[in-house]
DNA sequence: CATGGATGGTTCATGCAGTCAACTAATCCT
DNA sequence: AGGATTAGTTGACTGCATGAACCATCCATG
């Protein structure tokens, strides 16, 4: 279809990989007791993040981000902080339990992704090169 | 942490890959109006599917195929036959209707993913190969 | 400095996707 | 024939997502 049979092979296996890698995001999560989209915020919490940060973070509505975070609020895995500066914005924040959970939310994502990953060293740092060209490829 | 640098970094890369072409996956599916889980189905009903092998595709619970195939059906996109040999399998089989969407998600998809190789040819190739060991690689 | 417009967040209603448990119907196995 | 397994549905419930309406706050400009 797309006259050529190489990037059609080539999208082919990206989609095999993005489907093993968010696989692999979601059995990472689920393992500690996340669901994706939870997981992906706490992981984002390095920085305190105003809501509205997250929502583009997550390329969701603001409205959306209010329930999750109330979730996890809920749960104790982070904070509604007012900010100084300006009233309207509240600072979400993990707390120490939150940053537990990302860590080792981080730590096993690392493991399930790593088989991806397991090329020859130079192999790998072709792969890099090449994936980068790609990132780049686009605005 | 995962002690290799340059494998992070792979993996990093992999991550902004998969946004972005997941991205694109939604996109397509809504340029069709239809949600990426409709899409999917449909993209894989080249060949009548019963309901369980739909559930296995999605890697998801029978009832939920019942929800989705419900919705698809009320649309008129997708069809419940049944099977002549084991009556209590239901085959889903994609109207006209839903092949032409089908189709067009489909090419629109492939427009989307196609920026993403957009590398010299010599490129594409050696990132071929590699995609294809990293997904030789697991079981 | 007052006011009108933008921005940040919440609420509400609605819809889809997902799970789990319980159920019916049909098939398979022995 | 009868018990286990398989296919699909139903119902109750949760989470994610959107859009519209709404406050509160900030900011610009007249």
């Amino acid at each position: 279809m797309s006259a050529d049979p190489i990037t059609d092979d080539v999208v082919a296996l990206l989609a095999r990989i993005v489907d093993r890698f968010t696989g692999s995001y979601e059995a990472a999560a689920a393992s500690q007791g996340l669901t994706t989209v939870q997981a992906k915020v706490l992981a984002a919490l390095g920085e305190p993040l105003p809501m509205h940060r997250i929502a583009e973070e997550l390329k969701s509505e603001r409205s959306n981000v209010t329930g999750i975070i109330d979730r996890l609020e809920a749960r104790g895995l982070v904070e509604r902080r007012p900010d100084e500066r300006d009233r309207r914005i509240k600072n979400i924040v993990a707390t120490p339990a939150g940053a537990v959970l990302a860590r080792n939310f981080r730590r096993s994502l690392g493991f399930a992704a790593e088989p991806l990953a397991a090329l020859a060293p130079e192999e790998r740092v072709r792969l890099r090169e090449l994936l980068q060209l790609m990132v780049d490829g686009e605005a």
